[in-house]
DNA sequence: CAGCATCCATGTAGATACTG
DNA sequence: CAGTATCTACATGGATGCTG
């Protein structure tokens, strides 16, 4: 379940460790690389901001996101609370009410999330119009 | 190849649209979405930050991205070039020497990716001890 | 050196059915 | 309503060998 924070890759070369213990997301074997690999993650992406405005149900979160499923929503909320960005309020009721909302950790890396969200939705016209080049270049520029 | 990019999930409900030609990433059937998707990758999240310091040869890229394949390495390029983020220089020698830069817009977005690497770095700590604290509710808390 | 083609083990995520 | 469990098709990505 939680096998993909595993560095098990055998033919990392630890060099002699210049930097101490800085934490280097382009070492490997550093662990922020795992937390990396954590939040680029298609529904962090989504589910991170989308918590900005307060405290969420499941199924708040279900509709608002489109396109996710219950066991994506589930197992993606569960790595975000252990990894402390966010909290899990279970009322305790029947029927159930479980809330979320972001941490203070969370709350920092939504805003970053925030910000690449809103790049996306800026500036998806102009990456659109990339690929319609590129098809062009491809087929016009090079072979036939 | 590029498969990933097609929406193609049959259950998207295409409401009234309020928001006429708005880019919203939370619209299964928005392009934006694809784009995220591109964007929500381990690798592209470490290439395009490591290109902001100049271009780069595939070499050095190899080198400096710890634990990245060659065929990782090409297919993530590949994408960046094709969604008009990075160009590509071939020197057209012998032995080849190829060159990877950002864009304009590649620059734009690895600002943000920058911050996000940046975010890692500084709250590992933070993320692994609640990790820690996790571990700790889920076994004394609950069942046992 | 840069990169492609192929093979293949593993991981991922959707659908479905069920529970308290 | 919130969540779990299971099954499965599919994508992912690593390893290897080959090319100009």
């Amino acid at each position: 379940m939680v096998s993909k924070l595993v560095l098990s890759s055998p033919q990392y070369e630890t060099p002699p460790a210049n930097s101490p213990a800085q934490a280097d997301v382009y070492e490997q074997a550093c662990p922020s690389r795992a937390i990396l690999e954590l939040i680029a993650d298609k529904w962090t992406l989504l589910i991170l901001p989308a918590l900005r405005s307060g405290r969420r149900r499941n199924g708040d979160l279900m509709r608002v996101i489109g396109g996710v499923s219950q066991k994506m929503l589930t197992q993606t909320l569960r790595e975000l609370e252990r990894n402390g960005l966010v909290n899990r309020i279970d009322h305790q009721e029947v029927p159930p009410r479980v809330e979320y909302e972001l941490t203070e950790l969370g709350r920092s890396l939504s805003d970053l999330m925030r910000k690449l969200d809103g790049w996306v939705e800026a500036n998806i016209e102009a990456v659109l119009k990339a690929r319609a080049d590129f098809e062009g270049k491809e087929h016009g520029g090079n072979a036939q």
